[in-house]
DNA sequence: GTCTGGCACTCGCGTACGAAGAGTGCCAGG
DNA sequence: CCTGGCACTCTTCGTACGCGAGTGCCAGAC
């Protein structure tokens, strides 16, 4: 068990290696931070805690830095959150406020996030299957050839084109329309699959093959992986990340692009609050020099998406976390709004 | 004027340092090119494509390197476009066969060219404007609440919220809606504006207000700025930019991030064919040391959208453009079909 | 007039060496 | 258990130097 004081030493370890980028030693430590000891008692501690992983010298006779195991324990039991400043949230608020639609609220959130953190900003789209239904509708484009648009009560609309198998008459259509929409409408995404099992039934034998294809093409866009998006900013912030540049930001931007994995990335933070997944923790090797702070979002009191950061190991989490928890929870209330 | 030879070394430098990534020197030239002359009399040759500003060295006694005007020359006079191989023109067209709706096309646009070129890509989706009317859709979401849905030719799919002045009936409601399609659906949508211009007078005194609503959100969506939209990707390619890194490519981001320039970067590009900005002919500042490579693309004969990339000016122009060329080709017959 | 070989010159780059500085570990004493 | 002192390690930085690539120029050949 470490003793008090040298938690305070990796406390304070950790947030002069956040502000200088450069290892710290022990006689800045007692310089910068009032211990009431002496270096060479830091020198000790610093000794410990490096036994215990929670510290690392990159050379022999440099300064200390923090492992990922130190930002742990700081994140864990040394900081909290940095809540914002009434200005700040101010500011969130006036500028989430602006937008016209859902697209614009993940546009201008994935600004604001990058923004405040000076780090990549990660926002998800509402999830279909955890959202409810609004509306349902079919428009007949060709005699054979509909369109099926699906709106969600966080304005989320997605669209499908769906080849009949057979020529479907303006009032089946109309007939399905109503029936669907009478079905689904107000209920959640998860439940539509056993709400419209047996809607073929309703109809003519002549119209079930079409009705199916409706169906099925409603069901595929509900499927996990299909029914995800996300949107992404602030990578111009990478830049920041240090000075052994090429080699951490290549794997990084390869994985931002890959949306399956920053899904996943998501995906894992089961927390109710803010998460925060440091270094190896993370199971993406491109991602092992960062750390991703993500917190659910959502308009009512269950999140129906995740939205989050991604940043060097070396980042200041309880303005991160402070930062992240502030923009969703705004989030949430203009979603319930509009 | 140059005479033949003086463009034969000017060809000869730039193909070598696209390749090698490294200044170029007479005596590399004469052995890797069959020019039939000494190094010298490259020298001399040398000395006077500097003096005319095609080439420049880093150092003095360092090898040349094409300047912006020289890339010019050698895209406009000395190097074609290089077509695409069969077997590659067969994965593009295979590739992007493989999409469900618009959005999927252009993923799959955006990370098609970022793999062929090995550079950043840039994808418009087709303008509004130069589009034409599907189907207007109006759905009734609360009693003074509408949605309003556009969906063009091209599989584009537009959404904005109306809040009515007055609640809506549901006759009034198909009443619009109808009268809206009948007069739109299959123009274009420039000229939407004066085709709906005249609609409200059509409608009793107390739903005018709620149509003029109507109409003025949809001409809203087809002013300029707002209707546009792309997608980017293959930033990661980025990383293989040069050796001055962090400088270089931290501005190119942030370009990137600013939907705006793009936009604007595209736009002017009026060329019917596959146009070349090189360096410095780029107005924006942080692209100075880029060039984009763009071309039109659409269903029919006219250009819908644009797309392109993004490289260093060191790049190979010759297979660049051909494989923007052919991407833009196969994305219209795409879109043709859909 | 144009091309060529030769030659002296310039510079950037890599290596080597040494001094400086920061930081450590350890130990003996309070 | 803390502290001051001390020797040691290593990185960093500046300087010097040799090497090699490449150039510019010139005199001579075709």
């Amino acid at each position: 068990m470490l003793s008090e004081r040298r938690l305070q030493v990796l406390r304070a370890i950790v947030q002069d290696y956040v502000g200088t980028e450069e290892p710290v030693g022990s006689k800045a430590l007692t310089e910068r931070h009032n211990l009431g000891v002496s270096p060479a008692t830091v020198r000790n501690d610093m000794a410990a805690l490096e036994d215990e992983g929670f510290i690392a010298q990159p050379h022999t006779s440099a300064g200390r830095i923090p492992t990922d195991k130190g930002y742990r324990l700081f994140v864990d039991k040394l900081a909290g959150v940095k809540p914002m400043s009434p200005p700040e949230r101010r500011a969130i608020q006036n500028f989430l406020e602006g937008a016209v639609d859902l697209d614009d609220v993940v546009a201008r959130t994935v600004r604001l996030l990058a923004q405040l953190t000076r780090q990549v900003a990660v926002v998800q789209y509402p999830s279909l299957t955890r959202s409810t239904v609004r509306h349902v509708e079919l428009l007949s484009l060709a005699p054979a050839r509909l369109m099926l648009v699906l709106i969600t009560d966080t304005g989320r609309v997605e669209q499908r084109m769906v080849d009949c198998p057979a020529p479907f008459g303006e009032s089946s259509l109309a007939d399905l329309r109503a029936r669907l929409n009478s079905r689904v409408a107000g209920r959640r995404f998860a439940d539509v699959p056993s709400l419209v099992e047996d809607l073929p039934e309703a109809f003519e034998a002549e119209d079930r093959g079409t009705v199916s294809t409706v169906l099925s093409t409603l069901l595929e866009t509900l499927v996990e992986e299909n029914e995800e998006r996300l949107m992404i900013g602030g990578t111009a912030n990478l830049t920041r990340f240090g000075h052994d540049f090429p080699l951490v930001i290549r794997p990084v931007l390869e994985a931002l692009e890959e949306q399956v994995v920053l899904l996943k990335l998501l995906g894992e933070a089961k927390d109710p609050g803010v998460t925060v997944r440091i270094g190896h923790e993370n199971a993406h090797e491109g991602l092992n020099s960062t750390s991703v702070v993500s917190v659910g979002y959502g308009s009512g009191g269950e999140a129906v998406a995740k939205l989050g950061v991604v940043g060097p190991t070396r980042m200041d989490y309880p303005g991160t976390m402070g930062a992240v928890r502030a923009v969703a929870r705004y989030v949430g209330q203009i979603l319930a709004e509009s």
